[in-house]
DNA sequence: TGTACATCAGTGAACGCGCGTTCACTGATGTAC
DNA sequence: TGTACATCAGTGAACGCGCGTTCACTGATGTAC
């Protein structure tokens, strides 16, 4: 990505200094989490003097801003990315969409705990916050063309299912089930995409 | 509570300079979340060295625990002190009951979020993080009885209610929907009340 | 093609800050006789 | 009831650290003529 093209530096002039930077604090965020998106150290593990950053930010948290950006592409891209098993029906179909976009965000969260924190560190709303907000908002528009869904409950049901779904991914990466073993882990996560199926079946 | 008794300094020895810390470390959390749960700003404000805190705490560690544990308690007051309207019918009443907990839940998030972000900031699980879990145990119990929840479900369906209730707090008061004006924050708690209503039901 | 010069993208030293923690200390308290 | 003394609960100075940011600077780049 555009973030992490690296031009090794050929004298004076870096050439992508600012990508650089956004790269080794992506890579902070990603061990530390958010407070751990220090610009001192992202100057340092490109080489870089720390006052250089600041022809290319204007302050920490521009920096902290572009990170987040980045990471909340990622979680969209994991959502987008996991695979949905094939369904002869359009319901199970329309289902399994959906329930393959928590998955993908579940993952994203388990998988990289520090980038997840880092996407929601307070509010700081970014560009690319609504992204992952669409996808979801399609797949529930799928549920209502393959019937699932009744159409005057569509709206009043978006909320819900991204808050079960990120409170599950707080709790298990962040909060009390984070010490579950792998396999129980595993199970909330279906007993929980089940829930959802039935608060949303007609 | 013990946490916030004070007694007026009396000379060379503070008295309760353990509880007094506590206290005004419960203050900075208050306002500035965990992060801003800082030991020598503590002792400042109680009037006393910061070297002080070090007879009552082994590390600035210790403190912020007790701090979230107070906090985790507080958490647990709020749902449980949140009124249950009442129902004729035993099903609308083991219902409305744990809506309750949910309302306190959020109304706890919404009132205080430097207390709500400090008792799950990172998993440090203390003492009292089951507390509240536990309320929310009964209340379940209490849709089994009711014939609302069949008895072989109520497993299952524990850490979804959970998840959909701690997620939307934290999309409200940490996240992307912290910016919606208050009454559309109501509109979104009742849709999830609701929702949650409909993954119940038989 | 060569040169003057504005602009751009870096540098290094320094500032001010506040933190958690250690250390050797001292004043206050309580207890044994 | 009085006193010696151990223990307890404070103090103040200092350490080492690392942060974000400012400043005056300098080397590199690109452009106008």
């Amino acid at each position: 990505m555009s973030t992490t093209a690296r031009v090794t530096r050929k004298g004076y002039h870096h050439g992508d200094l600012s990508n650089a930077l956004i790269g080794a604090a992506i890579e902070l965020a990603r061990v530390g989490g958010p407070e751990a998106i220090v610009l001192r150290e992202a100057a340092r593990r490109v080489g870089v003097s720390a006052t250089s950053a600041y022809r290319h930010f204007a302050s920490h948290h521009e920096l902290i801003v572009a990170v987040k950006d980045h990471v909340q592409q990622e979680l969209t891209r994991a959502m987008a990315a996991e695979p949905v098993p094939p369904h002869a029906e359009p319901p199970a179909q329309a289902l399994a969409r959906l329930h393959a976009l928590g998955r993908g965000y579940l993952r994203f969260a388990q998988q990289e705990p520090g980038w997840f924190r880092a996407a929601f560190n307070h509010e700081t709303p970014t560009a690319s916050s609504s992204e992952s907000f669409l996808l979801l908002s399609d797949a529930l528009d799928g549920l209502v063309t393959a019937g699932v869904l009744p159409a005057d409950r569509r709206a009043e049901v978006e909320t819900p299912v991204w808050a079960t779904i990120h409170g599950l991914a707080q709790l298990l990466v962040d909060g009390p089930l984070s010490t579950l073993p792998e396999n129980l882990k595993q199970d909330t996560i279906e007993q929980t995409q089940h829930f959802i199926t039935r608060a949303l079946r007609e």
